[in-house]
DNA sequence: AAATTATTGTTAAATAGATCACAATCATGC
DNA sequence: GCATGATTGTGATCTATTTAACAATAATTT
């Protein structure tokens, strides 16, 4: 179990690591790579303990290695099924981002209550009625879901994604969602980070 | 100076209490706000004490009085002047999302590079020519940008932020941003928060 | 090939953040 | 108006995370 931070900065690194590979960085030093997630060379180095690899001594880290043990951290096997609750204007800006990227996460379902988006291909993925939730998410295996739904209908629509079976959920939403304790929640909140950056230009802190 | 995180919580509190607020609430106890943050009593005390803030004994915390001194740390007194940067999906996406609120955090201008876009109106705010970055950044005392520009422009178009005087940057995109030490990033990255969720849903934690 | 240098891996120390424990407070019921 | 019980504010403690320090290592220079 590793901490919550070393897990979002080693998703960060692989990021910064797949761009070095396709400029043909064959090998990456700590201190390079703290140098483009501002953090310290130790950070990186403690970090990359957790996950026990261990560098070709003097000459950096082997980026292609690198990517795989991190990999094999972060990913599951069979890579982790997703689906998009909501899809309008956000949810599909996110459909359409992360169907761009090649990644172990797979959004391979989105769900509405718009009958004129039902049992449509949108942003390249298939949208399904709402009410067939529970029956997707149990024959396609999907764990993770993403909420972007209006805020009036989180709350409701929440518990019927937790009945369903899913174990994660990232929420877009403005409204704070009560889970399980077996259900990861990550608040997703744009307002939250600009006013976090807004109280740290105020302070004059970096 | 608060603690980040106390920051980050914060603003998630005085975005329910607003709600709450909505709802004819008048106070609220610890208990109730940390249920709907997924955190304890104790650390919304801890959060609010933090902000010199006492409440009515045994009846709770005053929504209203609280929301007030949340907005006195948070909040600059005139508010902020924030600028998107790309006013593409995600840029057009954002601006109307923030521009529905009404927040200290004032939107009031972005930048394009397509000349379609430029002097035009676009989600309620003018979009300039990149060129006119200094310029308006300047006689508007902009602070704070939203980068939401493609990737192979990231890096050279936060050069001119920095040098157009913005403290504060809120990075949309996957390109690891470089700013001096005397400017706030956040790197606000949805595969990174996903692959998170990700993580912890595989090793079945909350 | 010995000395120098740059870099890693890791133990130990420091700092930041979260939780515990409990006295102090005060609305409410008796 | 006194006892009760719920809730707060906070010192002390604990845990998580970051940073410092440095021996070990191996490429490079002499
Ligand atoms: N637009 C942004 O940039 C932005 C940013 C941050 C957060 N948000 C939040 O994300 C959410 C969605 O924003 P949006 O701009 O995409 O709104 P939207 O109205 O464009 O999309 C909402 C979608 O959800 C569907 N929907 C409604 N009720 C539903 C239900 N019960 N079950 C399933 N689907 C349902 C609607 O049919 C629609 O397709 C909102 O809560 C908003 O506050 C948006
Ligand atoms: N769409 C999403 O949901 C999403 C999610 C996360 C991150 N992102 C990232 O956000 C960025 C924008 O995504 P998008 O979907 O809005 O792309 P987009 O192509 O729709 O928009 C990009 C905009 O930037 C403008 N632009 C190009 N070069 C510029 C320059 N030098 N200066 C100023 N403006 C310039 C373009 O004219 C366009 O209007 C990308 O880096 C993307 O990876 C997007």
């Amino acid at each position: 179990m590793l901490p919550e931070r070393t897990v979002e900065r080693l998703s960060e690194y692989r990021r910064t690591l797949l761009q070095s590979l396709e400029e043909g960085k064959t090998h990456i030093f700590s201190h390079e790579l703290a140098a483009l997630h501002h953090n310290t060379a130790v950070q990186v180095r403690r970090d990359i303990m957790f996950i026990g690899y261990t560098s070709m001594q003097r000459k950096g880290y082997d980026v292609r290695d690198l990517i795989d043990v991190i990999g094999e951290i972060l990913d599951s096997e069979k890579g982790l099924n997703v689906a998009v609750v909501g899809i309008g204007n956000l949810g599909r800006a996110v459909t359409t981002y992360f169907v761009g990227k090649r990644s172990k996460l797979n959004i391979i379902a989105t769900f509405d209550v718009d009958h004129t988006k039902i049992e449509r291909v949108i942003s390249g993925v298939k949208c399904y009625s709402l009410s067939r939730l529970k029956e997707i998410v149990e024959s396609y295996e999907i764990s993770v879901a993403i909420m972007t739904v209006p805020a009036t209908s989180a709350s409701e629509v929440t518990s019927q994604i937790v009945d369903a079976g899913i174990k994660g959920i990232m929420n877009f939403t403005t409204v704070p969602l009560i889970v399980p304790d077996d259900c990861y929640l990550e608040e997703y909140d744009m307002i939250t980070s600009l006013e976090k950056v807004a109280y740290f230009v105020k302070s004059g802190q970096s």
